[in-house]
DNA sequence: CAGTGGTCTAGACCACTAA
DNA sequence: TAGTGGTCTAGACCACTGA
C-alpha cells in the first residue's frame, strides 16, 4: 500500500487526514447528516492501514464534527440548539402566574415537553449542605428529575431543600403543583429575592452519556443554581444540560 | 497472554479496563496529579495487549479523567477553576470607576493578568451583523484579545462594534483607555443599558487547543455576549474560554 | 541508558444495517 | 449477503523523559 502524497512527513498521517477531512466538512462539500467516506474508501485513497484512518474519524467525533453509526458509516453531525432563557424562566411573574418552568421555552417553540420526577429524603452532601448554610449530614428534600423535549432527554437535575422547609409540603409530592418548587416557597412564606446561577462545562460521566443520550464529543453544560430570600438560602438545585441541544441565556443589566 | 479475570465477557475489554481505572480514580486511590500504571503494567495487569490498554486511557483522558505525558506516564488531571462574576464585571459602578475589565476577578485572587489585543477594521460577518441590526457587510472594529492568568491562557475574545460608532475613538486604539470599551461608550452618548450573553459548550477547534493550551477532553465555553442601550445593539463579543479554568457567575433577581 | 508514551501495520473476527 | 463500523492482536519503530 503505497502512502497518498496528499501527506507529508512530519505530521502524523491520522492528523493529517482529521485535517483534511475537516476542511472538506467546513468547506461544504458534506453538509450536515451527509455520510463521510467509508474507512475502506479513505484508507485505499491515502493508503494507510485501517487503525490509522480510525484514528483520524476517532479525532473528528471526539471534535463533535462526525458521529459513527455501527453498520451505516460516519456522517457529519446535525446541531439545533434549543433555547432556555434564565432570565424569563426565574422571574416571580413566570411560576407566579402558575406556569411550568418550560412553558414560555417550549410553548413558543412548538416541542413537546416530559419530565419524570423522583422525591427523596435524606442526608445532604457536605457540598450542598455548605451552599445551603446548613449542618453537614442535615436531612434534605432531593426532587430529582430528567427533563425531555419531543422524546430527547435534554437536563437532569437534583434539587436540593431543608427538610425544615419542606417536608410535609406539596415540594415533597413528585407533583408540586402549578408554578411548581418556587411558587410553592413563596406561598410558605420564604420570599425569594435572587438566584445565583454558576455555570462549568466538562466532559460527561458514563452514567450521563447513558441517561442524556448523549452522542461522542458532546460535553455537559453544569448549572449549580442556589435560590435566595432575603435572609438566605433555601434550596440548591445541581443541573447537568446536554449542550448539544442547548443556549443558556442571561440578561444582566448595566 | 492470558486475560485477567477481572475482565467479563460480554463488554469490551477497554471499556471495563477504563471503569477499573476511573473507580480507582474516584475511590481515591490514585489522587490529582499522581500517575496511574504504565501501558506495559497495565498490559500485564489485565492480560491484553498494548493498543488495547491504550483504548481504554484515550476513554479516560477524553473524559478528560487523565493527561499522557509523553516520556513521562499518565496522569490524574489536576483541576483548579477560575472565578468569573459576570454581574459585576459588567456594572456601571465598576467600569465607570475606571477599572479594568479583569480586576475584581484577578486581584481578589492574588493572581497576575495579562493580554494581548489586536485592534482591526474590516467588514461584519452575517451572523454578527445581524446581531447588531446592521447591514451584512458594515464596516466594523473588531478588537481581538487573548487573556491569561499567571501566564495561562484562559479567554479570546473578539468585540466587534459598528465603525461608525467606535473608528477614530480610542476605542479603535489597543489600549482604550480605563474602564475599557465599555466606558468609552458611554462618554460617547451611548449608554448601556443591559448585556445579554449566551453561553454554549462544545469542543474545541484545534487553532482553540492552540491558543488556549487546552489539555484533551477539555470543553470549551462560548459565550455571545449583546451590549444594549436603549436604543439597539452597540457591541457584540464572541467570548471562547478554557472551561478548565473558568466558572461563569450570573445573578438572576427573582 | 531504560522506561515511557506516540504512531503505524496487516491482519483477524465480530455485530450491525440495508438490500 | 455485502458493506459498514467495533474490537483486538502482536508485533514494529519512533520521540521524549529522567536517572
Amino acid at each position: 500500500m503505497e502512502r497518498s502524497r496528499e501527506l507529508r512527513p512530519g505530521q502524523p498521517a491520522y492528523r493529517q487526514i482529521a485535517e483534511i477531512m475537516r476542511a472538506s466538512i467546513q468547506a461544504g462539500q458534506f453538509a450536515e447528516g451527509d455520510r463521510l467516506p467509508s474507512e475502506t474508501q479513505l484508507m485505499e485513497r491515502f493508503g494507510v492501514a485501517r487503525m490509522t484512518v480510525r484514528a483520524a474519524l476517532q479525532v473528528l467525533q471526539h471534535e463533535g464534527l462526525a458521529v459513527a453509526e455501527h453498520g451505516r458509516g460516519v456522517f457529519v453531525r446535525r446541531r439545533q440548539p434549543f433555547r432556555r432563557r434564565s432570565v424569563q424562566r426565574l422571574s416571580r411573574r413566570h411560576w407566579g402566574q402558575g406556569k411550568a418552568m418550560w412553558e414560555a421555552d417550549t410553548a413558543a417553540q412548538n416541542r413537546s415537553f416530559t419530565a419524570t420526577v423522583d422525591v427523596s429524603r435524606g442526608r445532604a452532601p457536605d457540598e450542598i449542605a455548605e451552599r445551603l448554610r446548613v449542618p453537614a449530614g442535615s436531612e434534605v428534600i432531593v426532587r430529582r428529575r430528567l427533563h425531555s423535549v419531543d422524546g430527547q432527554p435534554l437536563q437532569l437535575s437534583a434539587a436540593y431543600l431543608p427538610a425544615e422547609i419542606a417536608a410535609g409540603t406539596p415540594i415533597a409530592e413528585p407533583d408540586a403543583g402549578p408554578g411548581g418548587t418556587y411558587a410553592r416557597l413563596d406561598e410558605l412564606g420564604f420570599r425569594l429575592k435572587r438566584f445565583v446561577e454558576e455555570v462549568q462545562a466538562r466532559m460527561p460521566t458514563p452514567e450521563e452519556v447513558r441517561r442524556l443520550a448523549l452522542l461522542p464529543g458532546v460535553p455537559v453544560i453544569t448549572v449549580t443554581r442556589v435560590a435566595y430570600t432575603s435572609t438566605g438560602p433555601v434550596e440548591v438545585n445541581e443541573i447537568v444540560v446536554n449542550s448539544d441541544l442547548y443556549v443558556l441565556e442571561y440578561e444582566i443589566p448595566a
